[in-house]
DNA sequence: AAATCGGGGCG
DNA sequence: CGCCCAGATTT
């Protein structure tokens, strides 16, 4: 068969199949480039599960584009808060601005104008133009370079940006012509559905019967990848400072800083220390949180009995925390210091936390409104 | 090209 | 436990 034959062949029994097969998904209904737009950054390295009621509480809150850009960024990030790479979350508010400012609040339609927004990288960018606006362009996530590796049995390493590149050029020349918006969709739905990672479900296939991967029986071994590097601990004392006086009931929490890993959300006041041994000493964990809050301007008193212990695992490096207990030492501190305050539970909502520091402090309040009722 | 950026689900 | 997910940005 003439290679072009069968393009056509996988084009249009792949849309066939799409068509009769493809999930109800919230974005689905929508035609408004902006729901489509939020939904694909939401879907960046996200599983569609997890998506939806994150996709349904963020277009219920922020309906259009313009709502989006004129709300408070802390309230976008809250409603971010469990979905990870929060960056996202501020990118698309701050691209969305732009396009308030420069294109009239209308998401732009061209290439260039669409990948100059903050967040919207080569993938996004053709999700966005094909999607909501049926323009011929390729959308190649890890989806598509998963089905296309195995069906032309390509043994390009699919973690080198230049394979990305091009996949870009096969998955373009694919697209029939008036259908860049279910052809690109149909790819990925089969990915997921179908040409999964571990198990392709081949019996399955609307385009099986092509498939080189398959034929040579490849399609277990597809695509190639490059081994990610194990994530690095590191260790960390965490501590929840009491209040008194005018704080009673209260415990002391922190803004992380503008930019970096978990950039603006909250968190127990906590320190790294170099390595397992010192982990494994707590009093010496006391004295370092003592010390480091005092260079904040807050004077604490650490006990060195571990009261709770909890794990972040990240992509790049594995948090491991032991959590110590300190009563305040003053009360006029930290007044003038707007990263740090005093919660209780009725304000714990209000702040928008990383999953370890939400349930850490969940635990606690809990456990301190059990011992007062008693 | 490599590192940084979350969190969860699954074999 | 390792791998992957509708990736983008920074270095």
């Amino acid at each position: 068969m003439k290679q072009q034959d069968n393009q056509r062949f996988f084009s249009a029994e792949l849309l066939r199949w799409y068509r009769k097969e493809r999930r109800d998904l919230p974005w689905r209904r929508s035609r408004d480039p902006y729901h489509i737009w939020v939904s694909e950054i939401m879907l960046q390295q996200t599983r569609v599960d997890t998506v939806i009621p994150y996709f349904h509480r963020f277009v219920d809150r922020f309906p259009t584009l313009s709502q989006l850009a004129e709300a408070p960024e802390d309230e976008v990030l809250k409603h971010w808060e469990g979905l990870g790479y929060y960056s996202r979350a501020r990118n698309l508010q701050s691209a969305a601005r732009e396009v308030v400012e420069r294109y009239g609040g209308e998401v732009p339609r061209t290439k260039q104008e669409v990948s100059g927004l903050k967040g919207v990288g080569p993938y996004t960018t053709g999700a966005i133009l094909s999607i909501a606006f049926d323009q011929p362009e390729p959308a190649v996530d890890g989806n598509v370079m998963r089905v296309l590796s195995r069906y032309f049995c390509l043994d390009d390493d699919i973690a080198r940006p230049s394979t990305r590149i091009s996949m870009e050029d096969r998955a373009q020349a694919l697209i029939p012509e008036g259908e860049a918006s279910d052809f690109n969709q149909a790819l990925m739905e089969l990915g997921a559905m179908v040409c999964t990672p571990k198990s392709p479900d081949c019996p399955a296939c609307p385009v099986s019967l092509h498939c080189e991967g398959r034929h040579q029986g490849r399609e277990r071994e597809l695509p190639v990848k490059t081994k990610a590097k194990k994530a690095k601990p590191v260790f960390r004392f965490a501590v929840i400072v009491e209040g008194k006086g005018a704080h009673a009931g209260k415990v002391l929490v922190r803004q992380r800083p503008d930019t970096g890993l978990l950039a603006k959300m909250w968190e127990l006041p906590h320190v790294e220390v170099s390595d397992e041994g010192t982990w494994d000493n707590p009093a010496a964990g006391a004295l370092m949180l003592e010390e480091a809050l005092t260079e904040e301007g807050v004077r604490i008193r650490a006990a060195d009995e571990v009261i709770g212990e909890a794990q972040h695992i990240f992509t790049h490096l594995v948090w491991k925390i032991k959590v110590l207990a300190a009563e305040a030492q003053e009360e006029a501190y930290v007044a003038d210091r707007t990263a740090y305050r005093w919660i209780g539970p009725e304000d714990f909502e209000d702040y928008a936390w990383p999953n370890v520091f939400r349930k850490l402090l969940t635990e606690y309040f809990i456990h301190a409104i059990h011992h007062e009722a008693r």
